[in-house]
DNA sequence: GCGGAGATGGACC
DNA sequence: CTAACGGGTCCATCTCCGC
């Protein structure tokens, strides 16, 4: 590979995010472990981690847990529990991205606090460290929040290397470092390697990313498919091209809640989709858009998701329609089905830029 | 064969 | 002893169907 024209791709990644905003908002807490809890209302402490920090992380608490295991492992220790704030991280997030878009010459965030930065134009591999350092100092003098940084030839690598040294870390993969950078390291290091997928890995002899990409094309194509099995090949070897840009426009959006208790009485459940049905409206009214696709989904007693959606005849924002519809869909579901619902979910997608004054098409379905 | 619609599975934060 | 268990978004793939 050509050195000097390899690409500088960077992933900035907030350390422990939700629980460092707190403890930002209340040094009181640092040293403490904190956690940053989604309360479900069903119980006291029913609910998951959403993030701990690193003093809790100790105790094996870490995002997705049940509450109840946390304070579990907890037990006797003088820790925080705190209810997740969304709007309030979001605020503090939107103003780190103004940041880190600031340093890059192409920007893609991803999520609430991770972005990819392409700042190929504006230093080569010599200079990374520093960028790098003056990106974290820029966010620690601004919004005092730590990151840590991956620095690699594309955004695969950017990743996992910014998982390497966290929090506050900085890891560079320089080019021509990257496979004996990668080979080591356990497969699901790599971006879109879960745990369904780790398991099959592991059938077929592969545990880390060396044995990948050292392992038979088209086997691996039988097993995943030509598409995913070149992915896999290539980005194994340190190939991944994909480049970094700003995400389009949204293309949902949802809302899922969970139920005071199981149930399949439709009245007790279009209590709470109604509600859903208008957070959701309230946000697309405020974007703009109209939707021509709604669904509901329903997640079972035993935790198995289902689905439904309908298009309608033309764009709408009309919530008494996303209700109608939402009705609809449930009823048709509930006669489907015998199994209690245990969280539900509304959404709409499909959208449209609603111009001028769109028709709204409320008569009929 | 190609599209849209609809359902599912998987992944990630 | 085990199980416990949020919310949001995106993407790929598969099937079915009409054209």
């Amino acid at each position: 590979m050509d050195a000097s024209r390899a690409r500088v791709i960077m992933l900035a990644d907030l350390d422990y995010f939700y629980a460092q905003v707190e403890e930002r908002k209340n040094p009181s807490l640092i040293g403490k472990p904190v956690v940053v809890c989604v309360y479900s209302g069903r119980t006291e402490d029913s609910g998951v981690v959403a993030t701990a920090n690193y003093a809790a992380r100790k105790y094996g608490v870490k995002s997705g847990i049940p509450i109840t295991l946390a304070k579990k492992r907890l037990l006797g220790i003088e820790a925080v529990f705190i209810a997740m704030n969304h709007d309030f991280y979001k605020e503090v997030s939107d103003r780190v991205m103004v940041i880190l878009r600031d340093n890059a010459d192409n920007f893609e965030q991803v999520g609430i606090d991770e972005a990819y930065l392409d700042v190929s134009q504006r230093t080569d591999f010599s200079g990374a460290e520093k960028l790098a350092m003056k990106i974290k100092d820029d966010v620690k003098k601004k919004e005092s929040l730590t990151i840590s940084i991956g620095v690699g030839t594309n955004k695969v690598l950017a990743k996992i290397a910014s998982d390497m040294k966290k929090p506050d870390g900085l890891t560079i993969v320089r080019p021509g470092e990257s496979k004996e950078f990668l080979a080591p390291l356990p497969v699901d290091k790599l971006l879109g390697v879960g745990v369904k997928t780790v398991e099959r890995m592991e059938s077929l002899g592969i545990k880390t990313i060396g044995d990948l990409a050292s392992y038979d094309q088209g086997k691996l194509a039988e097993v995943f498919g030509k598409n995913l099995a070149t992915y896999f090949h290539c980005a194994s070897n340190g190939i991944y091209e994909e480049v970094v840009q700003e995400r389009g426009e949204r293309e949902s959006i949802s809302r899922i809640a969970t139920l005071r208790e199981d149930t399949r009485d439709l009245k007790a459940i279009l209590e709470k989709t109604d509600k859903l049905c208008e957070e959701v409206n309230a946000r697309v009214q405020q974007s703009g858009l109209t939707y021509r696709s709604v669904g509901i989904v329903v997640v079972t007693k035993s935790l198995g998701i289902r689905m439904r959606t309908k298009s309608l005849s033309g764009p709408t924002n009309d919530v008494m329609l996303m209700k109608k519809v939402v009705k609809e869909l449930l009823q048709k579901y509930l006669e489907e089905s015998s199994i209690e619902v245990r969280r539900i979910g509304v959404h709409v997608s499909n959208f449209t830029k609603k111009e001028k004054e769109q028709s709204q098409l409320t008569s009929f379905l």
